[in-house]
DNA sequence: AACATTGTCAAACAGCTGTTTGAAGTCTGC
DNA sequence: GCAGACTTCAAACAGCTGTTTGACAATGTT
């Protein structure tokens, strides 16, 4: 129930970290929570931008290794043959959904983590590249492999269009008022729906991407 | 080339906040760049949420007149028989991805009201939750006539989603640089990737919410 | 036992924050 | 040309920011 004071501070970042963002928190805020000394934060972390990475690696991490274990999973399964695009997205987004479900401190890192990803601060951005750089390249590959007929810059994009909805999914109450009184309560509801969403938006038809504008679509053959 | 002092804050504003969060931004950095005086900021404002709230409501205010103006549009053309969802989506998002397509600060606000939909200040969702009110109503109205054969609340999801996909695709290649080098220069490409992913989601399956875990799903029936 | 290491604590630091003030300037309409 | 409203400006305000310091206690090592 008391863990050492690094933990606590830890503990009591995180929460308040989701609660106002990161500038409007402050270390007297954060120590006071972990009913620690204010120059325990710098003592422990140096400083509150390696307080604010230890908080967000702490978990950014095992997050990552998850998804990656599961991809290795599936992939001695298959046998060197692709995987299905469902498999691939349920394992990436699944950890995910997991993680928010988990009252103990996942539900709230995951909904910092959704708005790091566009977090204008660069010192965020940098060490999140890092973080997703190896769990990325490996899904970039199987998923590049499970859709051959879907060109790769499409692929990014969707790729890209499905961590918005899973930030989003993941927001919480708050965000979702604005559509109207929305139950989140149940993870294993929220799952399923999004689940749904990101199958059908991935295996959607191919847009017509033309390199020239819109309106009369010249077709000019290349000579 | 030299609007008033009014507007050049707005301005100003605008660009720093998306650069730098709300926070970050600081009344200072404002009117140095408006080449202002600080005072300014208090004076043609009042306050800086009152300066926040007007960057905000200049644009928003115009851009769901907008997507009312397009839904009254496609149903006066449909003259009372409902609308294809492809219609709604378009007419919604499409207003959207205009405006980030549009250089002269358009681009710079639809990634700065991408975030603030899920910003943890209660001040901003406040004044959103005011400004969606309206048009929220109308489109929902209009999707649910659409979709008679999906719940509302699963509709109400897949909406939320959408969003999140939408604030992600207009986010700016500062958050794509983690999935790898993409090229987001393209409007009319977005437009046409976003479109049909939205759709791919929107008439995605219905998934099986079960009311209970999900493992033995009881088939127990109502006595 | 004495030593070194590690952690805690209150106090102070310089710097920046949003906001207010009162005087100086600028522009109207008469 | 002068009154009156509107706008600009430099300066100061109290309050909060992250960080540092040096003294003190606790713990483990020889």
């Amino acid at each position: 129930m008391e863990p050492d004071t690094r933990s606590r501070i830890l503990d009591a970042a995180e929460s308040l970290l989701v609660q106002h963002g990161l500038d409007a928190t402050t270390l007297r805020m954060i120590t006071a929570a972990a009913q620690a000394n204010l120059a325990a934060a710098n003592y422990h972390f140096g400083s509150k931008e390696a307080l604010i990475e230890a908080v967000f690696r702490r978990r950014l991490t095992w997050l990552n290794e998850q998804r990656i274990a599961a991809l290795d999973a599936l992939e001695v399964e298959a046998k060197g043959a692709p995987l299905k695009p469902r498999q691939i997205v349920e394992s990436f987004f699944g950890v995910a959904i997991r993680m928010a479900a988990d009252k103990n401190g996942g539900q709230t890192f995951m909904r910092l983590l959704g708005r790091a990803y566009t977090e204008p601060t660069e010192f965020v951005r940098s060490f999140l590249a890092e973080e997703y750089a190896a769990v990325i390249a490996r899904y970039k590959a199987a998923f590049f492999k499970a859709l051959p007929d879907v060109p790769q810059e499409e692929f990014l994009w969707r790729f890209h269009f499905m961590m918005g909805a899973l930030s989003y999914a993941v927001s919480g109450a708050d965000a979702l008022s604005i559509l109207g009184p929305i139950d989140d309560s149940n993870p294993d509801a929220l799952y399923a729906r999004l689940m749904s969403f990101l199958i059908g938006g991935l295996r959607a038809p191919l847009p017509e991407v033309n390199s020239k504008p819109v309106r009369k679509a010249r077709t000019k053959r290349a000579a």
